[in-house]
DNA sequence: GCTAGTTTTTATACATGTATAGAAACTTAG
DNA sequence: CTAAGTTTCTATACATGTATAAAAACTAGC
């Protein structure tokens, strides 16, 4: 029999850095400075290495913002208390998940993870799944009804924060802004109504009253 | 009076390049070779010019991605014969929308873009729109109304293409996987419950299904 | 025709992610 | 100790998007 409790070294050149090593240096780069000074050859630095070792404890750049969403998401989701009301717990427990993302600045490079749930993020997607079994939906259709609102809630947040972006980064009117307002009423009568008011309204943050009305239309009994 | 039918020439260098030759070599080599073989320096090779001559015609490659999409937009979006009944025309012109975005595999890094929908796509909004006040909904609430179904259908597009494409360049399991195969029934009982099936239900499609209940969710009376 | 002004194009340069090759630093077997 | 094997790290190189500066090609005013 092997003895397990030996100080058993693996062989090869011992790391000088590791994963930790990076996301916490990672972390202090992005809060301090913006993820846009989160470069490998920066990150390196800091390290008191060089851009290529990095590659040795992430497979890459995506990979390190994942990670870094990831520690992120750790150290803010706190477990809060949820409704006993199932639909409710719900929307909580989605709310709960939608704002600590809608949050991070530097999400969207990120998003577009299917598989960022994170292990701490996991708990509020039990207790989604949990609530909607709670409520007759049978474990297929739970799931299928977990991914739409997860579907809402990442969409939201890619497209509003895009935009926000955008905004920030130019001046110039939107092309929305000039297709809108160069609408012809005969043709498209609706949104011309609507016009002037889409830019503010699509501004509103609704995103509560129409995960209501998600789960609501996914939990009628047809 | 000014004769604005004289041959009125700007001053300036005449432009060899137009943004029309750009997207329609853009659109070549994208079709023909795939997105990732369109570099700013390809594409001015083709077309016979340098790589910064491209820069006074789009902003950068960011717009140019969306000029074809949009141009992709208007040659595969035909007005469908839409179902009478409004419900119903909504979930029509939010699927239609949908295959067409589905289909374009490029689609990740551009639908982002708040203001992606093309002239070509507001023909569908228009019909949306229109179905949801049908339906009942003020002005206000419809747009609302379409800007969930629009987020929801973007997630739904980018989460699934996202990881399609993480699937494709990666042998490895996804960290999801694994996260999933050491999931801790007592704490995570309705998760575990559903573990072995989570990828192949994440895998089905049902995009119309999910839309159905929204639109339904969206339109409930409370 | 010449000059000034305007627009487009070109040349050059830089920052960045990352592939590749090999050197360095360790463990283990003999 | 030496040799082989393994892992990590370093140096170099390349492709890419794009900033900057200057040259080129035109029109309009004189």
């Amino acid at each position: 029999m092997s003895q397990p409790s030996a100080p058993r070294k693996t062989p090869g050149r011992p790391a000088r850095i590791s994963r930790e090593d990076i996301i916490e240096t990672g972390r202090r780069i992005v809060t301090e400075e913006g993820v846009d000074r989160l470069t490998m050859r920066r990150l390196a630095k800091d390290i008191g290495s060089t851009p290529m070792a990095l590659y040795h404890h992430v497979r890459d750049k995506e990979e390190l913002l994942v990670l870094l969403l990831d520690d992120y998401a750790t150290r803010t989701m706190h477990r809060p208390e949820l409704p006993a009301d199932p639909r409710e717990r719900i929307v909580v427990a989605a709310s709960a998940i939608h704002d600590v993302l809608a949050a991070c600045p530097w999400i969207v490079e990120v998003l577009t993870a299917d598989d960022l749930m994170s292990t701490s993020a996991l708990w509020f997607v039990e207790q989604i799944v949990g609530g909607l079994m709670e409520c007759g939906l049978n474990p297929e259709r739970a799931v299928h009804a977990y991914r739409a609102i997860w579907y809402y809630t990442a969409g939201e947040i890619v497209v509003r924060t895009a935009a926000a972006r955008r905004r920030a980064a130019d001046e110039r009117p939107t092309y929305r802004e000039q297709v809108f307002a160069g609408l012809d009423p005969s043709e498209y009568p609706r949104l011309a109504q609507v016009a002037d008011r889409w830019a503010p309204l699509t501004a509103e943050d609704t995103y509560v009253v129409q995960l209501r009305a998600l789960v609501d239309g996914l939990l009628l009994t047809r």
